[in-house]
DNA sequence: TATTGTTATACTCTATAACTATA
DNA sequence: TATAGTTATAGAGTATAACAATA
């Protein structure tokens, strides 16, 4: 058996767990022919109608020249809506069909979610959405 | 303020975590005109001189269609060397001016590790690598 | 002047397929 | 037959620059 001499660095750990459970992930949302950034966006969508397309890129951490084809796909696809809101602003919101999708990716999330906390023991599980939310601090400006 | 309605999900907030320290540690590296990537074959071969090329891409979790460019990028760099050790395989050490670099990467990357731990409150930091190593698994063969 | 959206473009990382050569 | 290395290629995701239009 090959050790990783690497894995006692939690910064290598946490890619390579990063790694593993969007792997998890979007083999999973394969089933609706959805990657992970095009379900996030779903569901931010869901639970926030109607924002702006480069507001839901700053809370996505996905900058403005990406959201253009992002949501273009989305669109194409017939689940999601822009509507010009201003001269210059566009607000979000998904379509029935896109409704439709949302509660199963809400319910395959959900599903994975609770896989990947399977994972931990359950005596660490109190202290992973803590850890993990110190990880990722909040200076990530988007830009 | 955005709040992100995502964020009590801890896949998606392992993901952002990683990206966030990605990011910062990818900054750090740039001093070296190194990425993490290449910055972790370095360490490795720097722990386990003598590893074949596609040993070290199953340790990684990068395939061998990868490691080749990746290898000979080094190699051209003079960073890295590779010499046949039977007819299909060649085995992987660092040259003398790679020696030098991964004195500096190994400082660079302790440094990168303490203040990525140091973002988390210190009664939590021994719960950091049980827990990500629980998330990554090793069910994630690079084929 | 700053912001929104868009296009074009490039880079990194990953993925598969196909091929040669070797064990 | 399985493994090692390579090449070609494609797909995500991300990055910057430039532009038009608007606040």
């Amino acid at each position: 058996m090959m050790t990783d001499p690497l894995i006692h660095l939690p910064g290598y750990v946490l890619r390579r767990a990063s790694i593993a459970t969007m792997k998890r992930l979007n083999d999973h949302l394969g089933a609706f022919d959805l990657r992970a950034t095009e379900a996030s966006l779903i569901l931010l969508i869901g639970s926030r109608g109607g924002l702006t397309q480069s507001e839901a890129g700053r809370i996505l951490g996905i900058k403005r020249a990406n959201m253009a084809p992002l949501t273009a796909k989305l669109e194409t696809r017939g689940l999601l809506a822009r509507r010009q809101i201003s001269g210059r602003s566009q607000e979000l919101s998904l379509t029935p069909s896109g409704e439709q999708l949302l509660v199963d990716v809400r319910a395959l999330i959900a599903q994975h979610e609770a896989e990947t906390m399977a994972r931990v023991p359950q005596e660490l599980r109190a202290f992973v959405m803590p850890i993990l939310l110190a990880l990722w601090g909040q200076d990530d400006s988007p830009a």
